[in-house]
RNA sequence: GGACCUGUGGCUCAAUUGGAUAGAGCACCUGACUACGGAUCAGGAGGUUAGGGGUUCGACUCCCUUCAGGUCCA
């Protein structure tokens, strides 16, 4: 059965009317909904909802505690779900009874389907990754994968068709000077021959060009150049400009060249991609799309967006909104960066005709997107208002920013390598696994590599940065992705020797506290689904997650379960047991995290 | 010069978008039916939410200002 709506807000509804209706009844006064306010009971009152009163008692006249009492006395008789509620200041606080929690686990929480939202119509594409073809990918790609597919992820379950779309960035001064440098000294090395990985392979030779660049800037320095002249004469650097003339010019031998090195480079990121499990419908290549955005310039001329400096360069003038002056096109009548983005949203919409597109992209080009989001609609573009740029903190290291240049960086494959070998040493420590093949064992560490990895990068909120220390490694206890796999081995590990099979989760007894609490947190899933794709952030799942394992975790040590002694308690605990670890894995799997069965 | 983002216990992060006594994890200290899986659980200690002012029943959250870190535009 798949969701119209959050469960809960069924319930909320309700009593919202049924507040309203108090209201009136009450006090004589006409309360719009909105201002009837429902929240979450803080876990040290009694309670699973709690009603705000403030709003109402500047009507009421009354105290908040009377006001409160009123409502709970008029709300108990009108809704069957209320069982008895306690005011406490200006807030309500309403329990509702057990029966409703149980009906939820047979209803939503157990159903193979939960939390996924019907079709809404709607079409997003999200754009992700988005790579330079000059070198392999770091930390700070790493966050961009993981926040684009889980976001992606989110947004299908939340009942979006999602298009993910990968924009690469296959041309330019960058890759030429990668090819220079093999040209002159790479000795015809390839993948092949030296057992580099491909995008490996091309990014030494950007930085042996660096390398030598800085070189001959030195020496021209000595003999008298100015800095900044040096690092315009330096032939190198002269010779990268020749080659990319020549690329555009289409040299048979270049594009050749070309053509080759960037095949290294995809097979390279393919393997990547594959490991951290991100995958996409359609690549964008920025050698296909360069060119485009000129026409768009001829119409925003034409309809007065833009405007000819004297030197016939292109600008718009968004002063008015906050901004600056912006160049949308050369005086030589060459793009810059914005042009082509331009000409490809203007792509990707007519391919698509999507009714929301997310661009993945760092802050560092907030100001970007924001010009290129307001030149749209100024252009009239009435899809320019579905477009959302997801800004990502950078990831940064104790000594700074990464530098691929310099060599500052933590490499992809280094770190997912690194973090497969601790989970490695991790379990065998613990020795939990005998009878496991060897297939099944390096499968295992993968799991709980990468879900520490990913965990770690996708619990915070995307906007902020985040400080990664290569010298601590990243924590497998506590609020963590192996934490939280454990938490569903563990479960598994019970409903295996219980011979668990699913069926009638009746169950008439009352609710212990802790079992209440995980039946409340289990049916928040959806809500938590819905603020997470509404918000583009996957930290929200991620947390709620963490909450969920710790309370099981709870449950499990204050509860018998196997040893429960009226069996239908123990197939009830059984059942809220196979819940929990139906939404974890759920739940894990929006954030690209597998969930293994032992560990 | 202008604009944007961030600032929460020693460290890493939360806080239902203006609600109750600001919650977790790591690290530290104490403990757990002689483990239904201890990668667990219970408890302790640790906070003027960068500083100051304002708005109101109520502010980590909104406004003004100062400071610190980061980024962008010409």
């Amino acid at each position: 059965m798949r969701l119209n709506y959050t469960p809960i807000m069924t319930l909320e509804y309700t009593i919202q009317l049924a507040t309203q209706k108090a209201i009136t009844a009450l006090y004589k006064i006409d309360l719009p909904l909105e201002q009837i306010v429902l929240q979450e009971t803080r876990k040290e009152f009694e309670g699973q909802i709690t009603l705000v009163t403030f709003p109402v008692i500047r009507l009421s006249k009354k105290s908040p505690e009377q006001t409160g009492t009123e409502l709970g006395e008029y709300l108990k008789k009108q809704v069957k779900e209320i069982a008895s509620f306690n005011v406490i200041k200006g807030f309500l606080n309403l329990s509702i009874n057990d029966t409703y929690w149980i009906k939820q686990l047979q209803q939503h929480i157990l159903k193979s389907d939960y939390g996924q939202f019907k079709p809404n119509g709607q079409k997003v594409m999200v754009e992700y990754s988005s790579p330079n073809t000059n070198k392999p990918l770091h930390l700070g790609h790493v966050r961009n994968n993981l926040l684009g597919y889980a976001v992606a992820q989110i947004l299908t379950a939340y009942g979006y068709e999602v298009i993910k779309v990968n924009l690469i960035n296959d041309r330019g001064i960058h890759i030429c000077k990668s090819m220079l440098a093999w040209t002159l000294f790479g000795n015809n090395e390839t993948p092949e021959s030296s057992g580099l990985k491909g995008d490996h392979l091309v990014g030494k030779y950007y930085v042996i060009f660096d390398k030598e660049y800085k070189k001959q800037i030195e020496e021209l320095q000595n003999a008298g150049q100015t800095e900044e002249e040096a690092k315009k004469n330096a032939p190198l650097i002269r010779q990268a400009q020749e080659l990319l003339l020549q690329w555009e010019a289409g040299d048979e031998q270049v594009i050749t060249l070309w053509k080759k090195m960037n095949s290294w480079v995809y097979a390279g990121f393919d393997k990547t991609y594959k490991k951290l499990g991100v995958d996409f419908e359609k690549y964008y290549y920025e050698s296909d799309t360069y060119l485009l955005g000129k026409d768009i310039i001829e119409e925003g001329l034409t309809k007065g967006v833009f405007f000819k400096k004297s030197d016939g360069s292109v600008w718009i003038d968004l002063t008015a909104d906050g901004l600056d002056e912006k160049l949308v096109l050369r005086a030589d009548g060459t793009s810059v960066y914005i042009t082509q983005d331009l000409g490809t949203a203007q792509l990707k919409y007519n391919d698509y005709q999507m009714d929301q597109s997310i661009y993945v992209v760092g802050n560092e080009q907030d100001y970007h997107f924001k010009v290129l989001f307001l030149i749209l609609k100024k252009l009239g573009k009435t899809w320019a208002n579905g477009l959302y740029h997801l800004s990502y903190g950078m990831v940064d290291l104790p000594s700074g920013k990464m530098k691929s240049r310099e060599g500052t960086v933590v490499d992809a494959d280094d770190l997912i390598d690194e973090m497969i070998t601790t989970a490695c040493k991790r379990t065998e420590e613990l020795g939990k696994i005998d009878g496991f093949s060897e297939e099944e064992k390096q499968e295992l560490y993968r799991m709980i590599g990468l879900g520490a990895l990913k965990y770690f990068l996708l619990k915070v909120e995307p906007k902020k940065r985040l400080l990664f220390d290569p010298n601590e490694s990243i924590d497998f206890q506590g609020n963590t992705g192996p934490f939280i796999q454990y938490t569903y081995a563990r479960i598994n590990s019970i409903l295996t020797k219980a011979h668990y099979v699913q069926h009638d989760a009746n169950h008439s007894t009352s609710l212990t506290a802790v079992e209440r609490d995980l039946l409340v947190t289990l049916i928040k899933y959806p809500t938590i689904i819905e603020a997470s794709a509404k918000e583009h952030s996957p930290a929200h799942i991620a947390n709620y997650i963490f909450e969920l394992a710790k309370l099981y975790n709870k449950f499990y040590h204050e509860e018998p379960i196997l040893k429960a002694e009226d069996t239908s308690v123990k197939q009830f605990r059984l059942h809220l047991s196979a819940g929990t670890a139906s939404v974890i894995k759920k739940g894990m799997q929006l954030l690209g995290i597998l969930v293994p069965n032992k560990m």
